[in-house]
DNA sequence: CGATAAGTTGAACTGGCTCAAGTCATGTGG
DNA sequence: CCACATGACTTGAGCCAGTTCAACTTATCG
């Protein structure tokens, strides 16, 4: 019923042979597995050494424990090592917006860059840990090392042109596009950490996953049941299986593309 | 019939004592009225002779003209002296997609520094001007200047909450808060300018409004017309003016906030 | 095992879209 | 400088994708 969850983790690091687990709370930014798709790329042996010293690593959670929250003032980045996060704001009438999935791998928190004050809250969507980046001392690092500064600007860059990507995607409506783009961006983002891009588990319900999109959690179930239909996506509650992928693509007109 | 879209950069420039008219091509960052907008903040005077070295300043463009292409190759960031501009990409059906809208002292082409290549493409709405900044010489000189990079860190985070905010709005569905989630925030941005909360001219078609807010021209139009009724804008073509500003934030639920 | 949350499916409703016809503004060439 | 052409805007009417509300089934977890 549920074959990969639980490999997904365990057969990420079955396959580890020069890196380490990322999974394990203390290996250091040099041997992380993720130090690929993280902050250190393009960092050589000593300044890497350097990031390690101000990095606190391997902090756990468990589904539903905050990151951070709206408002709180910021301090630190967050580097994903294992699970997945939303992050999202409440509007005034208490209702949750979704603005964000962030999975291994991936960049946490600078949203609150700008004004010292997070803009949304970060939550677990399951088991998973994290490093955490106190921003200050990675600005201070930055100026001594011109290429972790440049990778940085590279990162939030890549943050900007990811939201505006996601900006399109809303603004040209079609429900099934839309959900089509998320599956594909996951599946490439698996591919990326060297996981099934054709089998997962989405980490969010469809309400969540409505949320994410601009669309009600009935027309998720609705489109996957749709795509199921036509043998373009096989469908068990949370399990993914994509069956033909250009024909996803076709639905989903290509956007959000494969970064 | 249009009287303050001549009087806009005039009158803005009449006002200006201790600093210069940001329209006089020649102006250093250092004398430009924009500078407390712009990069310059947080810099001393030593800092933004640096920073002036490396700006070419003052280039002047006409409505249509474009600052760089989708694909382009990236090489500066942009700071807009004067009128307004759009950025916005064509997706594979050739619809144009319209992603940003930009003021006098906001800061252009962030797309860019994730993939060297420009992300969008941004023209020119109507005759204005801007300054250049190469961001490579912007990087060396960050590395160098602490407040720099911090001030440079802060505007792409601040772009980063932009599009979130925008994201929110394009969620939440609703075409009338989106249209008064607009207007409220050219009111602000104008406002920060020393110009009228209260009147302006927009810079955008109904058509590009629409594009930019996920709905038809149509719909923008009947929305202005619904709002003219109701007493909260006045609106004669492209010249607006709020009647009732916590009206209008009602109806845009406040979102997009006041930056 | 039972309670509560998550997901599916149906039916009726509706906000915004599409298509269409018209007015108004802008600017270009005679 | 006017006339006309083109693009921008408005308004109406019908339609449809997605919403809402509701009933039901299926997972999850204490």
């Amino acid at each position: 019923m549920k074959p990969n969850y639980q490999l997904d983790v365990a057969d990420d690091c079955s396959r580890a042979v020069k890196r380490a687990c990322h999974t394990n709370p203390s290996v250091s930014c040099g041997d992380c597995r993720l130090g690929e798709l993280c902050l250190p790329i393009a960092l050589d042996a000593q300044e890497i050494s350097h990031l390690d010293e101000i990095v606190k690593r391997g902090r756990n959670l468990k589904k539903g424990d905050y990151l951070y929250r709206e408002g709180d003032e910021f301090n630190s980045i967050y580097a994903i090592r294992a699970g997945s996060f939303k992050t999202f704001k409440s509007s005034w009438d208490g209702v949750e917006q979704v603005t964000g999935l962030y999975l291994p791998g991936e960049i946490l928190g600078m949203d609150g860059i700008s004004n010292n004050r997070h803009g949304g809250s970060a939550v677990a969507l399951e088991t998973g840990s994290f490093c955490e980046i106190p921003f200050h001392q990675l600005e201070e690092l930055s100026a001594r090392i011109p290429s972790l500064q440049g990778r940085f600007f590279r990162l939030m860059g890549q943050e900007i042109v990811k939201d505006q990507q996601m900006l399109t995607l809303l603004s040209s409506n079609a429900a099934e596009e839309r959900v089509a783009a998320l599956l594909l961006s996951i599946s490439s983002r698996n591919h990326r950490r060297k996981l099934s891009p054709f089998n997962f588990r989405l980490p969010m319900t469809r309400a969540e996953i409505g949320s994410y999109l601009g669309i009600t959690l009935e027309t998720v179930s609705r489109v996957f049941s749709r795509l199921s239909k036509q043998n373009i996506v096989a469908v068990d509650n949370k399990e993914i299986q994509l069956l033909d992928i250009s024909a996803l693509k076709a639905v989903a007109k290509v956007k959000m593309g494969c970064s």
